[in-house]
DNA sequence: GCCAACGTTGGC
DNA sequence: GCCAACGTTGGC
C-alpha cells in the first residue's frame, strides 16, 4: 500500500535564508522553529515530502519548490530539548511566484493554515490547496 | 511605522 | 489556574 506524501509551506525572511540562498547550498539545516504547533508539523514531515518555500515580509508569497531530505531531529540550537529541525533541498524555482495576495483572492485557498493562521511559520497544505498553488504558478 | 494576532511570562 | 503585560511575527 502506498501513502501519499504531505505537502507542507516552509516560510523564511528572505533577508534572513532565501529561496536563492537554498539553491545555492543545495541543502539546508531547516533550525530556529521556535513555536510549539510548528513544531509538531517539523514532526510530521517525512523524507520526500514537498514543500512550498514562502517568502515573508516585503512582497509575501510562495516562490519555489522544496522537499524534505532528512526527518526531524533536536535543534541543535535549542537548549530545552522542546524544539526540532529538518533538512530540506530545493527543487525548483516557481515559473511565476504566487502571491499572498492571490492566494487570499482565491476561494479555494481561503481554508489554508497560512491564511488562517497567519503566523505559523510551518503549515500542512493539502493535495488540493497544493494543486492550485502549481496552477497559480503556471507551473 | 502601525497594528492585529497570538504565544509566553509572571504575579496572584 | 487565571489573566494582564509584554514580546514577536508578519501583513499592510
Amino acid at each position: 500500500m502506498t501513502t501519499a506524501k504531505s505537502c507542507w509551506l516552509l516560510k523564511s525572511e528572505p533577508d534572513t535564508y532565501s529561496f536563492d540562498d537554498l539553491m545555492r547550498d543545495g541543502e539546508t539545516l531547516w533550525d530556529g522553529v521556535r513555536n510549539a504547533q510548528a513544531a509538531n508539523n517539523l514532526r510530521a514531515m517525512a523524507v520526500g515530502d514537498p514543500a512550498l518555500f514562502y517568502h515573508s515580509g516585503a512582497g509575501p508569497g510562495v516562490v519555489g519548490l522544496a522537499e524534505v531530505s532528512a526527518p526531524a531531529c533536536p535543534d541543535p540550537g535549542d537548549a530545552s530539548g522542546r524544539f526540532v529541525a529538518i533538512r530540506i533541498r530545493p527543487v525548483r524555482r516557481l515559473a511565476r511566484p504566487v502571491s499572498l495576495a492571490d492566494i487570499k483572492a482565491q476561494p479555494g485557498l481561503a481554508g489554508m493554515a497560512l491564511v488562517r493562521q497567519g503566523r505559523l511559520s510551518v503549515s500542512p497544505v493539502s493535495a488540493e490547496e497544493w494543486a492550485l498553488i502549481l496552477q497559480m504558478a503556471g507551473t
